[in-house]
DNA sequence: ATGGTCGCTTGGCGA
C-alpha cells in the first residue's frame, strides 16, 4: 500500500501534537499540510521529522496560508507556484520517490483562497480573486496535458456535490457551493483528466464532508458539514486507489483543527 | 439578518 493525505491544520504549530497523533494512527506516506501559517525560518521541521516524516518542502508566510508536504519517502524538485501575481504561499508541488511499482509521484498541494462572503465576484474582490486563481490554474494544467502519476490535492475550499454539503438547499447561494463556483471546479478537473479518488471510492449520494465550523456548539450532532478538501489522481493512480478515509476522529481531537483529514490509499 | 469560534497577534482580519 501507498497513502497519501491531505488536512487543512489552521496553524501547524498550534496543530504539532494532533499531527503526532494522525502520524501514528494512520501514518500516510506522504500528507500535504494547507494554512501552515509558519515563515519557512520557523517550520518544526525537527519535530515533523521525529513524527517519521523527515522529508518536507513548505512555503509560509506570516500569520495567513502557507502549503507544505511532509513525507517518509525521498521528496525531489520542489516548486512554488505563485497565482493571480501574488506570493500567498498556496501552491507547492514536488516529485515523491515511493519505492513502489507507482515510481515518482507528482503531488501538488493546493489552498485554493476561501472567497468571502458575499457570492459576487463585482461586489467582493475576495470572490473575484477565488476564481481568477482556479481560471489561472486551469489554464496551467489544459497547457501541461493530462499526465500519469499525479495527485493534486488539498482545501479546495468548494464542495461541489449536493451530498459534499449538509444542505444543497440552503447553500447553494453561500460561498463554496454556488453554482459559479462548481462550474470552474468543474473547468479545473476536465483540464488535465482528473479524478476525484474519493468520489471514485464512495457513492456520489454519500454526504460526504471534511470541515465543520468551529462555530457550532456540537458539530457532530447539528452536522452541518462541507467536503472542502479533496485528493484528486491522474486515471493511472485511480486504477490503482483501492480506499478513501474522512478522518472524523480528528476533529473531536484536543485542539482540533476544523478540517478532517482525507487519506487515500493506493495498492502497489 | 445576525452571531456563534478559532488563530494570529494585541486590533482586527481572515476563515
Amino acid at each position: 500500500m501507498f497513502s497519501a493525505a491531505t488536512w487543512n491544520v489552521n496553524s501547524l504549530r498550534r496543530r504539532l501534537e494532533a499531527l503526532a497523533w494522525f502520524a501514528d494512527e494512520i501514518a500516510p506516506d506522504v500528507i500535504c499540510l494547507q494554512e501552515t501559517k509558519v515563515i519557512d525560518g520557523l517550520f518544526p521541521a525537527a519535530a515533523i521529522a521525529a513524527m517519521g516524516y523527515p522529508h518536507q518542502v513548505f512555503t509560509g508566510m506570516k500569520a495567513y496560508n502557507g502549503v507544505a508536504i511532509v513525507s517518509k519517502v525521498p521528496l525531489i524538485n520542489p516548486e512554488v507556484k505563485s497565482w493571480c501575481d501574488r506570493d500567498d504561499a498556496r501552491h507547492i508541488f514536488a516529485g515523491v520517490e515511493t519505492g513502489t511499482r507507482l515510481g515518482c509521484l507528482e503531488v501538488h498541494n493546493l489552498y485554493v483562497p476561501a472567497g468571502g462572503q458575499i457570492a459576487d465576484p463585482l461586489k467582493n474582490p475576495k470572490f473575484a480573486h477565488k476564481l481568477a486563481f482556479i481560471t489561472e490554474l486551469t489554464h496551467w494544467w489544459a497547457a501541461r496535458g493530462a499526465g500519469a502519476g499525479r495527485i493534486m490535492a488539498g482545501d479546495f475550499n468548494i464542495a461541489p456535490l449536493a451530498a459534499d454539503v449538509w444542505s444543497h438547499e440552503r447553500l447553494r447561494r453561500t460561498i463554496t457551493h454556488t453554482e459559479i463556483e462548481i462550474i470552474h471546479l468543474d473547468a479545473l478537473q476536465r483540464s488535465a483528466r482528473w479524478i476525484d479518488a474519493v468520489r471514485l471510492l464512495r457513492p456520489e449520494t454519500e454526504p460526504l464532508f471534511t470541515w465543520w465550523s468551529y462555530r457550532a456548539d456540537d458539530w457532530e450532532a447539528v452536522n452541518k458539514g462541507r467536503r472542502l478538501d479533496h485528493l484528486w489522481v491522474s486515471e493511472d493512480l485511480a486504477r490503482a486507489a483501492s480506499e478513501a478515509i474522512i478522518f472524523k476522529a480528528a476533529r473531536d481531537w484536543q485542539l482540533p483543527s476544523d478540517h478532517a483529514p482525507v487519506i487515500v490509499s493506493f495498492s502497489v
